[in-house]
DNA sequence: GGCGGCATGTAAGTTGTTACATGATTAA
DNA sequence: TTAATCATGTAACAACTTACATGCCGCC
């Protein structure tokens, strides 16, 4: 089974399954919700809609400027059968494994040509990062679990929360363990 | 500061601070030891080793077909000390944010979509290549271990791989967790 | 004889980012 | 009045993948 590119296509059709959305809501939504494991961009999506549009897995309604809350004129999109169709189809496809660029990784291990003080502050600033990326999640989670029916999908968004939870874990962890290697040579020298 | 992007080019002038190589062992490298947190391809590492000589950051050395251990005409590249310099300037960048994409959290998210059969399926052929690489990456660690002094940068190679384990440690963890919970829902139905 | 590894390179296509243009409304 | 938010869309560019062409050597 040859695997779908074009995610584009799936995040805005997983979407829309939920309820109607604009382009721009979408993009808020990935960039709230998803933000620590995918990502798209304006360029991306209208394009996109329009396509799905014409291939007849979603369709467009368009909003006057006064139906909304904004001071302009918008398109609210909703899934037709076929694109729950293909949506469907794409779940059951086998998953792409996973795609990651980590520079700090790249500057690690190429650090014997600088300072450690210099390898020293970008782990640092990595930490905090981190540090409060592990707090926003926390909070995310209370929310979660004192509203266990806002979403239809409650226990997948916990689900998917909690592989966020640990990677942080993880890099948090990790950036400690280095810091005080750093600094224990830094200190012998 | 505004940090460089191209990191083909940081990537090839990093490993050849180290030892002269050819566009073939880099890519070789790339795969290997960088597998886990970086990827190049060989239509970005040929244009850019070219591009890279013409700016005068790295010299190839062209290798006759009876010189080297193949049946073909190789080039050996080696770093200049222009090459030095503007390696040292990027380790001393701003590191760019990790780049994620995990297409199963989006098929988990949307998971409503479909049955907790075809998610269970996913995640335990997830769990199955999580848990190779977790044995892959401890005998890389015993390996390097009980070889101090193989590589100048040992210390900084095992840092590297010790994020490389607290994922897996997090991929096989989280795994396990979402297995239990479905198969408890797939008993109550 | 065929396959896999060594080895270089290009072309075409896809994907993704960034910047820009437009423009109304609301809150500081 | 100015910045932010809502909102859509395109153009140019940059990054990256995939497939292909070429060809020797050693092994089974």
């Amino acid at each position: 089974m040859k695997t779908s590119k074009n995610k584009t296509k799936f995040v805005i059709l997983g979407l829309l399954s939920e309820e109607p959305l604009t382009g721009y809501e979408i993009k808020k939504i990935v960039d709230t919700r998803f933000g620590f494991f995918w990502s798209e961009s304006f360029g991306q999506i209208y394009p996109e809609l329009k396509r799905l549009e014409g291939e007849g897995l979603i369709i467009g309604n368009e909003l006057l400027a006064n139906e909304n809350q904004s001071g302009k004129a918008s398109k609210k999109y909703k899934i037709t059968e076929i694109g729950r169709g293909d949506l469907r189809k794409w779940l059951a496809e086998p998953v792409e494994k996973i795609a990651v660029r980590y520079e700090i990784l790249l500057k690690m291990y190429f650090s014997n040509n600088t300072t450690p003080e210099v390898i020293l502050n970008h782990i640092r600033e990595f930490q905090i990062i981190h540090k409060k990326q592990q707090f926003i999640f926390d909070r995310i989670e209370d929310e979660l679990r004192g509203n266990i029916d806002l979403h239809e999908n409650h226990q997948a968004i916990l689900t998917v929360l909690s592989l966020g939870q640990k990677l942080e874990v993880s890099y948090v962890d990790w950036s400690n363990e280095v810091i005080n290697l750093l600094e224990g040579k830094l200190k012998n020298s």
